[in-house]
DNA sequence: AATATAAAAGTTGTATACAGTCTACAATTA
DNA sequence: TAATTGTAGACTGTATACAACTTTTATATT
């Protein structure tokens, strides 16, 4: 046998994965129930598996357990999304303040690619993630990184719970985004914490804005 | 095991709290592997409810499997302890904030019965545990409880791993306890942050005093 | 027709079986 | 002696079996 064939990750890892990714693109919907075996037939594996997978999943706050027994999607509330912001305006201004502190030059550049890369995106998809997500790892703080990146899953996740369109507002993004990067550049940590904080506090007026307009329609 | 009546809890929730029981009192020692076949026997449970709570207990970061396949309790570093306090410097003042803003007067009553019991302890335990859980649970956003609960559930946990004495300095908390109590009982948000941080600053120069006196030894 | 009760179907929780993988150590060869 | 191969035993990953609960449906009673 070739030693340079990787061996393919373990079933529960794989079953995982896909129901993460059926529940983060809402192919599972908010409230639905999930059931052991008929997702046994579907995906060809035993119970086993899917349960192990259910057990971390539980964890990630994306299945909740019914008291009668019985797993559903968590189907998330505005106050959900309110207590997340309130959390993420805190950690996500820390990361900026730790990555200008002490981002490798290597990180330095991810965080550009993604500036640059996030220039020319349509309003249809967020890739602005992926600046978000090469500052948090810049922090260097494993911690940091692992609740950050699970806020910000979510936090998207509910999102598209919430409101169906998703418009970003891509220009205004932009240049917080650059703000942002040249404080880290030039190391300016508590600069690069201001500006974040300012980032997020106007993702929220945004998506807070978006809501209200719901409401009426 | 025996398949007379039971109604209680799950075995795999009481599998999980026994886990982490032991690992929190430090009977399952960092680095210390898990075997599977073991612990169904010792604790007499087939390893269905075993796997599934050891998947948790990961996602809790207690436990980390190893590449070839087992898994260990978490052996954690320095590092770690430092990235830990990078994270609850900011979350504790955090949850004080919002404590002061929020807490229903029950949840008032909680704190202050916590910062009471915490006056006539011995320093071999901290029961300051109960007084910043308190408070957390007054901040009334479930994100932040679970985030904070577990960072603090974590450190005490390393603490014991890294010194084995843990002297508080009782003293001192309840000074400054007091003062993070008083700013709640005003609604004094602000306030109640400042001196919740600074506790939580002079937590961690004890910690950190109290390495180097390891070292030195 | 409404209510209570029993039988059936659907689902979860737990135990057990088994195959494949890893580890350790003894036997073999250079 | 050192390196290599073989092999038994130890563990894990997955599948399967089955009992206990739930929920639903059907039946009987008034």
């Amino acid at each position: 046998m070739s030693p340079t064939v990787k061996k393919n990750p373990n079933l529960k890892t794989q079953v995982y994965n896909y129901l993460k990714n059926q529940i983060m693109t809402g192919e599972l919907r908010p409230g639905e129930r999930l059931i052991e075996e008929k997702l046994s037939n579907d995906l060809e594996v035993s119970r086993s598996p899917i349960r192990e997978s259910i057990r971390m999943l539980e964890k990630d706050g994306l299945l909740k357990v019914k008291k009668t027994g019985g797993v559903t999607v968590v189907k998330p509330t505005m106050e959900d999304f309110q207590h997340m912001y309130e959390l993420r305006i805190e950690m996500e201004p820390l990361s900026s303040f730790y990555a200008a502190k002490r981002r490798s030059s290597e990180q330095l550049e991810m965080i550009r690619d993604s500036l640059l890369s996030g220039k020319q995106i349509t309003s249809k998809e967020d890739k602005s993630l992926n600046f978000h997500e090469a500052i948090v790892q810049a922090s260097n703080n494993q911690w940091l990184i692992n609740m950050v990146s699970h806020l910000r899953g979510i936090n998207s996740f509910y999102r598209k719970s919430i409101i169906e369109e998703n418009p970003f507002h891509v220009e205004q993004a932009y240049i917080e985004h650059q703000k942002i990067f040249q404080a880290i550049v030039d190391q300016d940590s508590d600069g690069a914490r201001k500006f974040m904080k300012q980032h997020i506090e106007s993702d929220y007026n945004l998506f807070m804005e978006l809501c209200r307009k719901k409401e009426v329609k």
